[in-house]
This record gives C-alpha cells, sequence and structure tokens, in this order.
DNA sequence: AGCAATAATTGGAATTATTCTAATTCGAAG
DNA sequence: CTTCGAATTAGAATAATTCCAATTATTGCT
C-alpha cells in the first residue's frame, strides 16, 4: 500500500487507481497530488492554477469535480471560513482550524488528548453529529 | 434600559434611538425587530421577505447594510453553515449551532459550564483568538 | 480486439449570495 | 430652516460555484 505521508507527497503517477472507494483518474490523481503536496489550503482555484502546470488543459469545473470527489469519500477535507471560498486540507486527523488575521494563512489546530465532543457541549440527547466544523480566527502572539 | 429578552419581543417603535452606539434608524430598528422576533435563524432574504411586510420599501440592500452593521456592533451574530447563506442570530449568549439535516433546521447548542476552548485546543502558544464558529451538522434520535 | 454502456471531462452559460455604485433622501446639529 | 454626513435605494457588478450538453475516456462484455 502507498503511504500518503506528509512529506513524502506522491506524483500523481504514484497514485493507485483507486484510492478509498473512488475511481481515480488522471485529473483526480493531479489534483489529488496538489492537494497532498502543499498543506496550505489552497482554495478550488489555487489547485486549478497548481494542477495547470503539469497538465494545462484541465478545466476549472473538472478541478471542482474532482474536489467535490475527493472531498465525498473523505480523501481530503473541504474547509470553511465565514464566506470566504472553500480550501481543501489533506489532513485527515481530527482537527480543526485557525486563520491567521494578519496573513490569512490557515493553520491546523489538533484537539487535545482525549477530548470528546459530547463532553462540553449540551447537546440534545440522542442527536447524532454527522459532520463538525470547528473555525478559529484570530491573531499569533509575537512578543 | 429596554429589555430585550426571548419572549417579549420588541417592536421596532419600541427600540430606542441607539443601542450599543449604533444609531438606530428606521430600517435598522425593523431589521433588528425581525431578527429578534424569531430565533429560526433566517437568511438576509428571509429578513427581507418579512421586513417587507411592515415597511414595504425596504430593500435588500439596506438589509444587507442594516445586518450588516447590527453584527460588526455585536448585537446580531452572523452563522455559517459551510457555503450555505448566512443566517443572523440574536442569541448572543456563547453557544454554537446544529442544523439537523433532516429538516434543516439549526438549534442553539451551549457549552457545558465552565468549559473553555483553550482547555481542549491544542493551540499555539500566545494565540488570541477573536472569533470562534461552531457548526455541526446531523441527525436528532427519534426512536 | 471490437463495441456498447457508463462515467468523467470540458467550455461556457447560468445561478446565487453578496457587494458595489451613484443618486437620492434622511436626520441631527447648528 | 439649512447644511452636511450618513443611510437608503435600485440596479448593476462580482465571484464562487453549479449546471448543461457535447465530447472523450474507460470499463466490461463477447
Amino acid at each position: 500500500m502507498i503511504s500518503l505521508e506528509a512529506n513524502s507527497s506522491p506524483t500523481p503517477e504514484e497514485l493507485p487507481p483507486e484510492i478509498g472507494g473512488l475511481r481515480m483518474t488522471k485529473q483526480r490523481r493531479e489534483v489529488f497530488s496538489v492537494v497532498l503536496a502543499e498543506r496550505d489550503h489552497p482554495t478550488a482555484n489555487d489547485v486549478f492554477s497548481r494542477s495547470q502546470k503539469r497538465m494545462p488543459t484541465i478545466s476549472l469545473a473538472t478541478v471542482y469535480n474532482c474536489l467535490e470527489a475527493l472531498v465525498s469519500h473523505g480523501l481530503v477535507r473541504q474547509v470553511n471560513f465565514e464566506r470566504e471560498p472553500s480550501r481543501y486540507c489533506p489532513n485527515l486527523s481530527d482537527h480543526c482550524h485557525f486563520q491567521d488575521e494578519k496573513t490569512g494563512t490557515i493553520h491546523d489546530v489538533v484537539f487535545k488528548e482525549g477530548v470528546n465532543l459530547a463532553d462540553f457541549l449540551e447537546l440534545p440527547q440522542g442527536t447524532e453529529i454527522s459532520h463538525l466544523e470547528i473555525s478559529l480566527k484570530g491573531r499569533i502572539g509575537s512578543h
């Protein structure tokens, strides 16, 4: 099995013909490898222009299609900050996002060991959560 | 001081000439009273059509302007679910939102007593959070 | 291999929430 | 009552995303 680790990001050619139930096409491989390559939470447009470098014929619609396929198969996470364009994140571990207001940069923020949602939310009993998004904004202290 | 409580929602006329540093105009009063009236997290469009009942001449642009003024003065909260249109919430207490996937209805969810963000997030030290949004989606158990 | 069926890609048009613009109107202060 | 900055308005503009219909690729059969 091919490893999809942080600092060994695969070229499109290295990706197998199927991942997590999703058939990989040339374009999906390209898009996926772009998302895997840099952990900077690119927008669809960012992914589009990066993909064009290797595959100049790819279309923006296809990038949207591929991203949606990857997201719905759980291979990539879609990240939203208020009404900003969606961003895409290859980090599948349980985490949330912090946006530095100064630079716009988005950082992954992990939960502390053993923390469970239901532990700190007054949820109506019987609630089943299928999706959770935590978005933080602020500044990183500099002194 | 006029009380802006849950079940005594003020008519526009009852709102003072200034709230929280924001000068109240006829339209702002109308928009604010619409948001206060029902805790169903209306979109800008919802607010627009409800406002039109009492004030048929109000424009959508004005509704957006008023909502933005109310939000930036901390009188109303803007609530986002992924890429859906923004919704508006008069509940200023510390809480987050749960959307019932079946009905689309949004419920306020409060944090458990004494819970603090930094307690469960591995935040880079020195981080100052100015904005936090937690959005949940799922189903409410029915059995 | 050849071929039908199915799925993916493409470019461009369409949609939709929201913001912008420029003109008008309002309202508080003198 | 006039003035002047702010608010409102209608409509145009913007921007992210989705839709559409046509083309191209891929799969599964025989």
